[in-house]
RNA sequence: UGCCGGUUGGUGUAGUGGUAGCACGACUGACUCUGGAUCAGUUCGCCAGGGUUCGAAUCCUUGACCGGCAGCCA
């Protein structure tokens, strides 16, 4: 039986461990968002990773929120990443855990830090830390506090632990090296005072465990065989490893986790980190973490792209530790491909045109049949209304078109889709000189399927009846950035595409369009993969995003 | 220039001593009542030098270049 496991190192890695036996062959990850903003498609990348390997092994993924830092951390991004990550398709069970509930615990281990001579409180400053903990280039020294008593360092942690002192008046640091190669060795600090409140424990605590002393012990405590995480944390794995094996568990922890580092996710024309989405949020560049041109799985899900577009983006783009750019090409690929498969057809006219067609009985109305998807016969047709007044798209038609231009000209023919050939009989202007209405004719013998539709005419468009037309309003997106790596810039707000969302009102769909099957996600014929907005859209004023355009051959050509 | 990691077509990713493959993109052509889709094809790559070997993307070595690290953030 062929495998379906991924290929990428860190399966390898597991396939090692599992021949070896380590671990009894579990396989347990976990998903450790702090909860301090909303997730974008680089965590997406993270969460089909360790959902999807513990998956694909027969193993376990937690969801922990590590949550040890409560002056940037709210509730509001607790429920918007387990909202996400249930969105993307992916199930913890009973395996919701919050690093902060193991603050207790946490604390007595570092009671056995204490005395077993491995950890001490220190007075120096924040500023004289940093004094003393060297440069890249020249070791660090040893802080005067370094070699206090047990009892003292007891005493003065129990004192932090009770309010004693003012925030940032000490820290219990790990006694490790000074003078080590790799500055997260050189007796990093492990709890800090810090008075906030925190959104599951409140006040109760006034020191919290840091990142490098909580996510390790964690990790042990939820039994976790493999800890993946992004490549920035290479260097902090010989102290993820101290603290494991310095902490005595007494048999809590069954696993010996280890930690593998993967490269995170950059897409082009967008940028990635918290920080610039949030400053992009706050600061009114974009309408909130969920507009649809943000990368945020809540933008993504707005935009209209689907759980399943998303893993296979995710699973397409591998896992590797080399730093690279996807190209965001890629994405819009895979929703491409899935919405090809599965949205219905519709046909709307975004920028209309009227025509009239003058040798078409006034008042008449023909239903026409149209297929919901070519790709798809299962999916059915429906009818639609043809009448004597219709809409076409205003760049369907061209006065003096160049030379490869199959669409409507003077006196040229067009196929209307699922209807009939017209042929362009008058051009109507405005005062100002704008085209502002057609006078076609129609060939009777040219319908649809009928016995004498075989003609060939090289262009066919879509169209929408007048009397029948419903307006709507038409969102359509760009990239939100014109740089291909905004993060280059020395500002990456300069970059911003000033045009990354075109609003189009007027625009004519086919009657009806609501309560087509399928209904949330379409394709409008010839323009894109639609889906209505899921705040703004109301049943009397629809309003659609624009999920992906559709490839545009003709829009390459006409260019050159 | 201390430590850690990395370098395979335009992009991403396989290949772990035996014909460098896949996907996306780009380009040709066919087909098409969506200039969509589909189909066929083309283009394009092992960072560099030295070594081991019958044979190296893979092993050794020297170098170049890129990324990360000096929060009481994660």
């Amino acid at each position: 039986m062929a495998s379906d496991l991924p290929v990428n190192f860190i399966q390898n890695i597991i396939n090692q461990d599992l021949e070896a036996d380590k671990n009894d062959g579990k396989v347990h990850t976990r998903f450790p968002p702090e909860p301090n903003g909303y997730l974008h498609i680089g965590h997406a990348k993270s969460i089909c990773l360790n959902f999807g390997t513990a998956l694909a092994n027969n193993g376990l993924c937690n969801l922990r929120f590590d949550d040890t830092n409560p002056s940037k951390e709210e509730v509001e991004y607790v429920d918007s990443i387990m909202t996400d990550v249930k969105w993307l398709g992916f199930d913890w069970d009973d395996r919701l855990f919050y690093a902060s509930d193991y603050f207790e615990q946490l604390y007595q281990y570092a009671v056995g830090l204490i005395k077993a001579g491995k950890a001490y409180v220190c007075n120096l400053t924040a500023d004289q830390i940093r004094d003393y903990r060297g440069t890249l280039t020249e070791p660090g020294k040893e802080s005067p506090y370094r070699n206090r008593s047990v009892d003292e360092n007891l005493d003065l942690f129990e004192r932090m632990r009770a309010g004693e002192f003012e925030d940032g008046y000490c820290v219990l640091r790990a006694k490790i090296d000074m003078k080590s190669p790799n500055m997260n060795m050189r007796d990093p600090v492990l709890y800090r005072i810090l008075r906030a409140t925190h959104h599951r424990t409140g006040d109760k605590w006034c020191i919290y465990p840091m990142y490098d002393y909580a996510h390790p012990l964690s990790d042990a405590l939820e039994n976790i065989t493999h800890s993946i995480c992004t490549l920035e944390f290479s260097d902090h794995r010989p102290l993820y490893d101290w603290c494991i094996e310095n902490v005595d568990y007494s048999g809590e922890a069954q696993s010996r986790p280890q930690q593998i580092e993967f490269a995170r996710l950059n897409l082009t024309y967008t940028v990635m980190s918290k920080r610039k989405l949030r400053e992009l949020v706050e600061n009114g560049y974009v309408d909130g973490w969920d507009d649809p041109r943000m990368p945020t799985i809540s933008g993504l899900r707005r935009r209209g792209y689907t759980p399943s577009s998303i893993r296979d983006f995710c699973e397409r783009i591998g896992v590797a530790k080399r730093n690279s750019m996807v190209d965001i090409a890629l994405l819009e690929h895979c929703i491409r491909e899935e919405l090809n498969a599965n949205a219905i057809r519709v046909m709307t006219v975004l920028r209309p045109l009227k025509i009239v067609i003058e040798n078409y009985p006034e008042g008449q109305v023909e239903w026409l049949e149209t297929e919901n998807n070519p790709e798809n016969e299962a999916m059915g047709k429906r009818k639609i209304p043809f009448s004597r007044e219709l809409y076409i798209e205003q760049e369907d038609f061209m006065e003096n078109p160049p030379k490869k231009f199959f669409r409507l000209r003077p006196g040229g023919e067009l196929r209307l889709k699922s209807a009939y050939i017209i042929k362009c009989e008058q051009v109507i202007k405005n005062d100002a000189g704008e085209i502002t209405e057609l006078i076609c004719s129609y060939d009777p013998d040219s319908k649809s399927g009928g016995p004498t539709s075989g003609r060939k005419v090289k262009g066919t468009a879509h169209w929408v009846s007048v009397p029948h037309a419903v307006d709507v309003e038409v969102r359509l997106y760009d990239n939100l950035f014109l740089s291909e790596n905004p993060d280059e810039e020395d500002d990456y707000k300069t970059a911003l595409n000033p045009a990354s969302r075109e609003i189009l009102q007027g625009c004519k769909a086919e009657p009806g369009i609501a309560e087509l099957p399928q209904g949330n996600k379409y394709q409008f014929l010839r323009q894109g993969y639609f889906c209505q907005d899921s705040i703004l859209s109301k049943p009397d004023k629809m309003v659609f995003n624009r999920i992906v355009s559709l490839r545009d051959t003709w829009a390459k050509v006409s260019k050159n």
